[in-house]
DNA sequence: CGACTTTGACCTGCGC
DNA sequence: GCGCAGGTCAAAGTCG
């Protein structure tokens, strides 16, 4: 599957892409990697995990199973069974099988022309010949046998997909059935409030309790449970703080205890035991609490001069982080409490400060942690929604309000770009980039980050859920991965790139590298836009509004791990219509829309790009192909972009629409109409089940893939992407 | 007077 | 190590 297209150099943030390479590719191997010890492949599951070459980064225990939506206790031991053959299955066997009988060819090929260039009457030539010759007989002799093994192997990895995704879907059904009947009981309501529901905690103890007794398959996602299987306790805390118990969020586990809250928030998800201890071992690190902190630095910024006042020394960073990570818990000490000088003494939080730097280095660097581009949680920061739209005004009426704190002239831009912080409620993280588009000023580039806090005004409610669905779906595509300590589970979305027009025809969604960005572009015509981009894109419609107020835990896992390309999808009319049918049934919505009474263009907005992008069968296609390239980024790191939104160059990819488009766009229409508890996960599941499946659907497959993937047209020159376009 | 905006400085990550 | 670019902070200024 590998795409040659020069793209930059693996960076920090490509270890996440290997790791997500590993959950999801089961037949794709990388096909640089060369897996050098063979024997690693009889090495027990604890030891495959820590396989030097199984994955760039030093991170053991990253490679996850995405098996979709956990939704059941059932077939917990089908699942375990199933994982029982995934250590060695999933490794890239194939890839290196691969790579090993394409040198072994090559060499033979040269030796071949070499000799024929030789004189044949030459003295022990002929000898010379004949040796080479039985030599090559036996390099293809080795070969065949190399081919029948991967054949078998490729047989098995089939079944075994196969049993997952029938587990999978067992469980997805069961877990439908109990919210049915969770519906139609009269306390379903106070039921759906419920932080935990009962299946899934059923589900989530069952999941542990394989996780536990295989260590190997911690990592295994059932749907959200992949995004937020690789967050943090940081993070995890993070989110689960992020979800205000008067929100809608239903998969909203809300737990003020930051470890409950990550098994919680994850639902059905894995918990790897090293996030807790590390978390443990931040605290140890970090023993003062946050508001202390917070009020040291505000007392210190008090006594300081304006330059060494509380600037970006390690502390503040530190605090910075905690901030983010802490979200509610941090924003209610900053809000609430006044500031204090109870803080130690400078000379204390240096030294304090020298503590955590000279800690062991089993616990990253704070200071080095968050930044990225993302404070805490790089999957926080990194992931962004974008909203294109043409406004005359300085920036879009999102219905939130926002404070500017800051503005900067951006590279490329002659605009100035504005950042903006929401101050619906104090210390909510979401911010927002304000930028007139380049080409066009009458457009303007609205950039979100971050989840909101607090409830959301009823026009910014719709739009934040539709938008936290397109970035769940976005990022759900690119499989939880784990950066240097797996941060994932965060709620946070982004839109980079894309539209949908208030006419509900044209949506387009594109992520990059390193951010997951989702763009909405609202400045196009009625045809729906789906573009993936550098990252991973996944075409969803967004209402005019702002950042999720409504997170998907699983939905942001890491935007770094996607792979930098670009995936275009025109959807057709047909397709919108049908969706936005579908749409409309949905109660919760048509629940929110009679109760905010909100704009009824926003929500038409919504719908109608919601339904053009999930309606689409070809959609699904889309979005496998974009997995797929993204799995081929990943096991190809020069392929890795880093380009922002909007500055990736383009490349075309022409493919067909999948046959298994219907149970994926009804997922993906699960997952953007119904932000659930785990509805997501059915999308997501669903997704890389399919992927995995259409991978393993045997070489050819990937033979035809790869060559339909490059056609590659830069039209910017910069990181090559590949856009999937899809033909009707 | 409070809320908001402007603006220069600062910090960090990244590429060279 | 240096410079660049993006992002953030907070004092100063502005507005209602």
């Amino acid at each position: 599957m590998g795409i040659s297209n020069g793209d930059p150099p693996v960076t920090a943030s490509s270890s996440g892409r290997m790791d997500r390479v590993q959950q999801i590719d089961l037949s794709i191997a990388p096909a640089e990697e060369t897996y050098a010890d063979q024997e690693t492949q009889n090495m027990a599951t604890a030891d495959y995990e820590q396989h030097p070459a199984s994955t760039s980064t030093p991170l053991p225990a990253q490679n996850f199973l995405q098996l979709g939506p956990s939704s059941g206790p059932v077939s917990v031991s089908n699942h375990r069974a199933s994982a029982e053959s995934l250590p060695s299955r999933f490794r890239p066997e194939r890839g290196d099988d691969s790579n090993r009988l394409r040198l072994a060819t090559n060499h033979c090929n040269e030796r071949s022309t070499v000799e024929d260039g030789s004189p044949p009457s030459s003295p022990g030539s002929k000898q010379k010949s004949t040796s080479s010759e039985s030599e090559i007989r036996n390099q293809l002799r080795l070969a065949r046998l190399e081919m029948a093994r991967m054949g078998e192997e490729k047989e098995q990895m089939r079944r075994m997909l196969a049993a997952l995704t029938m587990d999978y879907q067992t469980l997805h059904e069961h877990v439908v059935s109990l919210l049915q009947q969770q519906a139609l009981n009269p306390q379903s309501a106070q039921a759906a409030a419920m932080p935990r529901i009962p299946v899934m905690a059923q589900i989530e103890d069952d999941v542990t309790a394989v996780n536990q007794s295989r260590p190997l398959m911690q990592n295994i996602n059932y749907g959200s449970s992949a995004a937020s299987g690789n967050q943090t306790a940081a993070a995890s805390k993070h989110q689960s703080s992020m979800r205000p118990s008067g929100t809608v969020s239903g998969f909203g586990h809300q737990n003020s205890d930051a470890r409950d809250g990550i098994e919680e928030s994850r639902g059905p998800g894995l918990e790897l035991e090293p996030r807790r201890q590390q978390q443990q071992e931040e605290e140890k690190v970090f023993p003062a609490s946050r508001a202390s902190r917070r009020s040291a630095l505000a007392s210190d910024n008090t006594t300081t001069t304006n330059k060494h006042r509380n600037r970006s020394t390690p502390e503040r960073s530190i605090t910075r982080n905690l901030e983010a990570a802490a979200g509610i818990e941090m924003d209610e000490s900053a809000g609430s409490e006044p500031v204090t000088d109870d803080s130690p003494p400078r000379e204390a939080r240096e030294r304090e400060r020298e503590e955590s730097s000279s800690a062991p280095p089993a616990v990253w660097p704070p200071n080095k942690r968050l930044k990225t581009g993302a404070m805490h949680d790089p999957t926080v920061r990194n992931a962004r929604v974008s909203v294109r739209a043409r406004s005359d005004a300085p920036t879009m009426n999102d219905g939130c309000q926002w404070r500017k704190y800051g503005q900067k002239m951006a590279k490329g831009n002659p605009c100035p770009r504005a950042y903006y912080r929401c101050t619906v409620a104090p210390g909510c993280p979401v911010r927002k980039q304000v930028q007139r588009c380049a080409d066009d000023r009458s457009i303007l580039v609205t950039t979100y980050e971050g989840t909101h806090n607090h409830p959301l005004p009823p026009a910014a409610t719709q739009m934040a859920s539709t938008t936290s669905a397109a970035a769940c779906m976005l990022l759900s595509g690119s499989s939880s991965t784990a950066e240097e300590d797996v941060r994932v589970n965060n709620n946070y979305h982004q839109i980079g790139s894309g539209c949908v027009s208030s006419s509900g025809s044209a949506a387009m969604l594109s992520s990059s590298a390193p951010f997951a960005t989702i763009t909405l572009d609202l400045t196009s015509n009625p045809t729906t836009q789906l573009s993936l981009g550098g990252a991973s894109a996944v075409p969803v419609p967004f209402p005019l509004g702002g950042p999720l107020a409504r997170p998907h835990p699983w939905a942001l896992q890491n935007p770094t791990s996607l792979a930098p390309l670009h995936t275009t999808q025109y959807l057709s009319a047909e397709g919108a219509r049908a969706m936005q049918a579908a749409y409309s049934n949905q109660p919760e919505y048509q629940a929110q829309g009679a109760a905010n009474g909100g704009p009824q263009l926003l929500a038409d907005t919504v719908s109608a790009a919601t339904a053009a992008i999930t309606a689409d069968p070809n959609f699904t296609a889309a979005l496998a192909a974009a997995i797929t390239s993204m799995i081929s980024a990943q096991a190809n790191p020069r392929h890795q972009g880093s380009s922002l939104a909007g500055e990736h160059s383009t490349s075309s990819l022409q493919i067909q629409g999948s046959s298994s488009s219907d149970m994926l766009v009804q997922s993906i229409a699960n997952s953007v109409l119904r932000p659930q508890p785990n509805p997501h996960n059915t999308s997501l599941g669903n997704l890389l089940n399919r992927s995995a499946l259409s991978m393993s659907t045997g070489s050819e497959d990937h033979d035809q893939a790869s060559a339909q993937q490059p056609s590659i047209a830069n039209s910017q020159g910069r990181k090559p992407s590949h856009t999937i376009s899809q033909t009707q």
